[in-house]
DNA sequence: TCTACTTCCTGTAGCAGCTACAGGAGCAAG
DNA sequence: CTTGCTCCTGTAGCTGCTACAGGAAGTAGA
């Protein structure tokens, strides 16, 4: 058994954070020892860097949970991991196709700062009216 | 001169949005009505439409902010505004890396998920102790 | 003028997913 | 026995909004 020290560096999740995810019930609250210390098994531990991992890879914390749900009851649960990962990949590509429409339109917005005048092209463009719009709900994560 | 709803029909940004940027000081409080209403100008109206579009292009508050005042001087703004861009380009294609990054881990997880198994193979990965970790700082936005 | 309806006001709380304290207690080594 | 580390609970903060509640102001029609 560990304390929540070990099992954060074992796991990658800092303490703070495992102690949030117990809060949330992301992971079942481990046992005590005497002194009111948690202690963990290597099997927690497991837990908390799977969820480390699915963090990593970008799931949000409900969908998570759905897969810890999931790994608990071992049958039919592929189809529905794999359906939430490909709508996951979805969220992904539209956020990657969204960034890329940033970064063209902040490199040609900047290319025109050097144009060595005073005022700045940028800002300037960014004020007019005629710029175009951008509104794209995914822009913001 | 508009109340807040006409404001925000025009600027693009919600009510409460408007609101909410007047209490963090990023835009400067309008003058009010006899009862009390909030009252914008043409210009106010453009500098929350000029808000808007630079958090459409991902700007944190904090760099818009310095925007603002930098239109204000008029002068000299250029190589500071651009310099600003270039770091959030970065910053914008270090996301963009890192979302290629867990698309393909994603994809290559969810493509065993075909094998016909009963237990899945994505969460076994996951579970496992020889996953490759991904540990990208600039996943979590 | 009365009434209904819309818009606006303030203030507060919630979202996600942590992170950072404050103030105290347990525990091991020297 | 003291130093120093880790741990405990509880609460508040971060970003950038959004969503109420409960009330006041303004507008339009009868």
């Amino acid at each position: 058994m560990f304390t929540i020290g070990k099992a954060s560096e074992q796991s990658g999740v800092n303490i703070e954070t495992i102690r949030y995810y117990e809060r949330e019930g992301v992971v079942p609250k481990p046992g005590r020892s005497a002194g009111g210390r948690r202690l963990y098994s290597p099997d927690e531990i497991a837990t908390l860097r799977f969820v480390r991992r699915c963090r990593d890879l970008g799931f949000p914390i409900s969908i998570i949970q759905t897969f810890l749900s999931l790994t608990k009851q071992s049958d039919r649960s592929c189809g529905e991991v794999k359906t939430l990962a490909e709508s996951h990949l979805d969220e992904i590509n539209a956020k990657i196709e969204n960034l890329e429409l940033l970064r063209k339109a902040l490199l040609s917005l900047s290319a025109n700062c050097d144009d060595g005048t005073a005022a700045c092209p940028m800002l300037d463009a960014l004020m007019k009216d005629g710029f175009g719009e951008l509104r794209s709900e995914q822009s913001r994560p």
